[in-house]
DNA sequence: ACAAGTTGTCACAGAAATGTCACGGGAAGA
DNA sequence: TCTTCCCGTGACATTTCTGTGACAACTTGT
């Protein structure tokens, strides 16, 4: 099921929102503030985000238009309120993908989900595999394919598994407990050895002596930065 | 450069657009009304056209079905306002090949431009002859033939699906299964082992020893290079 | 600076996946 | 019926991947 992010400081809006839509059958992540909500969509694991316009930390069109700056083109409906700027959204100048103005219906604002799901689900057919660079990588996990100037390089499968886990958690720091259980599952587990070892593997591919990517935070876990 | 017309009645619109794609390094050519529109198109001299729906003289809506109607492919995209029948648009009755709804962001709009100009250019290709090179073999798999030197090459019926199983997915990487599950069908299934075994005849054919074209993608399956 | 706890690194062995081969059954054609 | 060619299988060799333990190097708090 597609991922969504509502990034909405309105408890009340945030919290209506999140029920209806994982009603749906969506899975939801939630922000309050833009900077947080920006931080999430550095991610990139997100199929769709319902972004504010008016937020602490970071205005809705400021999330918008450093997310588009990054090449990152995850589809992003925004929720204005009336009378806010609406030249703006309209001068296509943002990149966002849609917007709709409070109080808007539920219904309303499902169904421009759907339309946006399903046209960006199209695009992705066609478009050849997401590449992302990571490191001295370009990366692309559809295909298991990882390149270094353009020469592929060996990476396995769990490997792949691995750095995907954390590329989906870029920026943020994830505990080898929850490296574990992502990529072995709950039930099977190897020592948190094993997951140091594999770090140490994909750091050999991606991290280059002038930059780390994959970086320790001691007494907790790792955290892959961009 | 492909030639791109433009059905759309407000000026600063049309004006907007015509610059940017004409920066892009597209032929742009224009009308502004729905019937004059529908005229240049009559001419079929277009790799493919943006339509406002609405428009005076003759809607987009009628211009698409008119211009199906006439056996005309040009590839279509709808420009389409909030609110207006999107359902129409979305059940692909109209023979439209796309649509964005308005405000669109032109990096989108773009993007769809690019899908599909190269979807169409991969059919024209396609229609012409159909020999492909892989390895080194010329393979045509519409008579089953394979040659190396001009020498025909011995392959069987299964050899030839496995192998345009692969090429039709070239690059990409393709499990045991599924191409047991196409090759084979769904019902009717060999042991893994199987495919392994036509992995090996196709290598001996295609493969040199310099040029591995049949990749093993250890825990996944096959890729085929070209 | 020291001790205690964490993490980095390496080589190795067992496990799992793949490569390869030869053989038997079966279908199509002679 | 006999021959020939394909196909699928199983056995075995080979390659690749995983997980572990040992030890070095590093952090942290005292």
């Amino acid at each position: 099921m597609p991922r969504i992010l509502i990034v909405e400081d309105e408890e009340a809006m945030l919290i209506g929102l999140r029920d209806n839509l994982e009603f749906e059958g969506y899975e939801v992540d939630t922000a309050n503030r833009g900077d947080d909500g920006f931080k999430k969509l550095q991610s990139g694991s997100y199929d769709l985000v319902l972004l504010d316009v008016m937020l602490p930390g970071m205005s809705g069109f400021d999330v918008c238009k450093k997310t588009r700056a990054e090449d990152n083109d995850t589809p992003i409906i925004l929720l204005t309120a009336r009378g806010e700027e609406l030249d703006k959204v309209l001068g296509l100048e943002l990149g966002a993908d849609d917007y709709v103005t409070k109080p808007f219906s539920l219904r309303e604002l499902l169904a421009r989900i759907k339309v946006i799901l399903r046209r960006t689900a199209n695009v992705k057919q066609d478009d050849s595999p997401q590449r992302v660079t990571i490191g001295q990588l370009q990366v692309s996990f559809d295909d298991f394919e990882a390149l270094h100037n353009d020469e592929p390089v060996k990476m396995s499968y769990k490997e792949f598994e691995i750095l995907h886990y954390l590329y989906r958690h870029a920026g943020r720091i994830v505990s080898r407990d929850d490296i574990l259980d992502q990529v072995w599952g709950m039930d099977y587990q190897p020592t948190a050895r094993t997951v140091d070892n594999f770090i140490v593997r994909l750091r050999n591919k991606i991290d280059t002596e002038d930059s780390q990517h994959i970086v320790t935070v001691h007494g907790i876990g790792y955290k892959l930065v961009l």
